[in-house]
DNA sequence: TCAATGCTTCAACTTCTGTTGAACGGTTGC
DNA sequence: GCAACCGTTCAACAGAAGTTGAAGCATTGA
């Protein structure tokens, strides 16, 4: 996954309503959910749901079928996975265990790094 | 995590400038970068950037330190990923393998939501 | 002390996002 | 065919986010 394919998804994500309805499709697994149900069980009036599953959709993390009158919304969880893969790369360069360790432990992998930077350096 | 918690630092990554900042501050690793440094490798002018800066910084997801006349921003990994912890439940309840499995599959575990609707089925 | 530097803050503006009510198209059951 | 239903699209508006230039504050070096 590129920036430009991870974007979009981040933007679907960073809603309360959107992550909300997300995590409720995610939950209710392969059979997903009905418009309406969604917007009963969120509280939202069906324009303003339909604006964020469309939104959501058209981002690739929702997919939708047609059943008759209604229309049933589903999770794209393969989506999902490659971007937490996209971020845990983002975040570690794949090494997700180097994350949350004290500074000091980092210092022979940045030393690389350090050399390209024209010199600046705390007063250390 | 919780969606409250998550949903800043979704909207911090959720934009090309501050994804590329974070990523750039990310690979250098515990020395970070001076905000000028990250200005001229981004190509942005520093008012701009600064704005950017503050946004994630206020978010949780970098750490800046002033140095002499600089400002000197890190990369909050470990923040990171707890967000990555987060989406990773928030995928697949903590079952990632459940992930990206044809919608057969998962028939046992849906019964429970499948009986919970009016009987509404796709043609098949 | 004073000019230069690095970065931020401020104000103004433009653009994007989110919400709402009204209208519309498609499907169902009588 | 026709009314009821489900959900979407449309238009209008309010508010938030992003961008820019000017001004400001703090630090540095002469």
């Amino acid at each position: 996954m590129d920036p430009a394919t991870a974007i979009p998804l981040l933007e679907s994500l960073a809603s309360a309503i959107r992550l909300d309805a997300y995590r409720l499709l995610m939950r209710s697994g392969p059979d997903g959910m009905v418009a309406g149900e969604i917007a009963s069980a969120l509280g939202l009036p069906p324009t303003n749901l339909s604006f964020h599953l469309k939104a959501m959709t058209h981002a690739g993390l929702l997919a939708v079928e047609q059943e008759g009158r209604f229309q049933r919304y589903r999770a794209n969880l393969a989506l999902m996975q490659e971007l937490v893969a996209y971020l845990t790369e983002e975040c570690c360069g794949g090494n997700p265990e180097l994350c949350a360790i004290p500074r000091a432990a980092g210092r022979a992998k940045r030393t690389a790094i350090a050399s390209a930077r024209t010199g600046l350096r705390r007063s250390s």
